[in-house]
DNA sequence: AATGAATGAGGTTTCATTCAT
DNA sequence: TATGAATGAAACCTCATTCAT
């Protein structure tokens, strides 16, 4: 009755419908809990907005925290995704930084992943902020990876690559403030700015 | 931490105080909602941390939003202040942004006034939200202005101050995320890992 | 007066009930409404007073003014329907008319359907106070399609039935002053006075 | 201290400015409780539409109901007032009677002096509900009166005064109902159909 | 005479959660 | 699997009232 997340491990047979109600609900709890917080969305907001009824969610969750916690896990694995396969790319390292930043931007314009992590502290038990925490760990370590080796490659400059992955999303937050937003027209020329300025940085050019 | 205060009704015999009750209030206010947020802090706790009654605090402050708007435009103020200070002493640039960057990084430590104003939006006026806005643009313009004068000396290399003013302040942010403060034993080494890793950016060094 | 039934939340056990829980409220929030107006009596009051917890009664209503008006225009339905009955039957008109009196003063004697809706405005919609204006208008019709017939027989003068019918009411609503209670010992003889009374102005007698 | 009502018996000097704060609240106050009945008007309210502190307020009148109380006590003699002057004119009594209705209708069209006492009872004490009731007597005697030397001068049938006093009143409130407001353009209609549907009961015309 | 500061009690409403079906 | 019915706790806010000045 507990069990849930049947899949066995590795990425599912694509044929597979993913449209269980559990993946249903988290869907629509990724999206609410990203565009109002923890605290604003009710469990019936969450139920509404997928056609179920509060019962249901609590069918498949045991409380609000373990409905967040889930969701942002998978929403952390999507994006852990996205950056690792911008990252693999053949191109030079600066313009696969500048494929994450861009796709960063336009993705987290309206979303705020970090704000939400520290909303979660008070909400959710130890165990719960440990799990995601570690989600938020694998997101950075593609970027460290790749910096690594470009650090081998002699391609940068020797950098803690913890550090510069850090600096590399927090420069990328930058996008979240409105007054960034009104500086410029697009998401390409902001991407285009941030990287030119973190890779300055990184190189001796 | 139940253990209330039971004063009786009606002016209190005077004590002479130094400090108003309004400011009490927004002191705990402050700290309150910076520690925990807009949603989790009643105001109950409120009143309850500065030792006045709930009916006192909306004496004061309309709403708790207007209590809230109060706190952060007066806490902004009082960043700003202290931002400004150590921006216009006699030393170089570079040592002055130091200065900044240990200071924010060791007040901001367990606040985070930038996960807060995103709760904002959904909470307050859209005149507070102005005014926050104002307040919050007026902390960046010290900063700008000091690059600008820098960027005229030739201290640094030409770039545009708003951009350089929230790229500082972005980089500040990466204090907040605990896998950094992992990375540094102390604030003052965290603060030399940014500022060298901004400063190459704005140099040519 | 304090005791509460306390109920664990969850479906209650079934129990054959031939009334839901939303009419019993309902029928609650009548009794109270008339006997105390509609600021005096809580949400709490109504709860309480049906053995169930508020909680369940925003369950059923979304506010307390919503409640309100569910209930008065269940009230004026019953009204309305029995004023029907009565002035349907075989009698001649007079009588039918005594017939309604005496039903009306004895049932309004404790409660005050008038001063009600006086409340009414200030405190519910535009739309709610609309419906309640309509279910108000249909108990008047019944009695103006009555006298219409009786002016068309001859059985009366020729009067205007709106004017008529509010004229009959409005000698209704004296029974609820205390002074003329104390001006008769029974109903009857109320009724019997304010019927003659208003018959003289539609007759020529 | 708890002595108000400073003036000697009979009508004051009328060169005396009656603008004693006291007076300014009650008179306030009665528009309010007018208005917008008892539990609705806060003692702030009153306060503030005088242009005085809620502790004023507290000043003068103990507590809300005792405000309420001589509000209402203050209104109803200036009604009673009224209707006496109107009623010892030298014209015929329907004339007179008339000239009341008209004056009531003109009035009392936004307030409500009934409805409002049905409020009162559970607001205020035994004692002050007591001097009401005999104020709002008072207002009826006259007219009692009036019909009782008619009845004796065969100007009308022999009728009980106190039942057709409070028949009179019950009648002018028509005037409260919306839908009659519709039914008539002017107050002068209205009262001319109330007069003469209340003036056919009194007589054998 | 008038007021500013404070309170306690209570009101409406929301919400995470539970339970029988 | 899914739900309707119910609850308890807590949130925001109001208000009559008091008291020192």
């Amino acid at each position: 009755m507990t069990e849930k997340r049947r899949r066995s491990p590795g990425r599912p047979p694509t044929t597979q419908k993913n449209t269980t109600t559990d993946q249903v609900i988290i869907h629509a709890a990724i999206r609410l809990f990203l565009n109002h917080g923890y605290q604003k969305v009710s469990v019936d907001d969450v139920a509404e907005a997928c056609g179920v009824t509060k019962a249901t969610v609590y069918y498949y969750f045991k409380t609000k925290a373990e409905l967040f916690t889930e969701s942002i896990l998978q929403m952390m694995e999507r994006i852990r995704r996205q950056i690792d396969s911008l990252l693999h790319s053949e191109k030079p390292l600066k313009d696969r930084l500048f494929d994450v930043a861009e796709a960063h931007l336009r993705a987290t314009m309206d979303i705020d992943l970090d704000g939400f992590l520290r909303e979660t502290k008070n909400n959710v038990s130890e165990n719960q902020t440990h799990m995601m925490r570690q989600a938020e760990e694998r997101m950075y370590q593609e970027i460290e990876v790749v910096i690594e080796e470009a650090v081998n490659n002699n391609e940068i400059r020797p950098v803690s690559p913890p550090f510069a992955a850090h600096a590399f999303i927090a420069l990328l937050r930058m996008g979240n403030a409105p007054s960034m937003q009104e500086l410029f027209t697009a998401y390409e020329e902001m991407a285009t700015n941030i990287i030119n300025f973190y890779w300055r940085s990184l190189t001796n050019e």
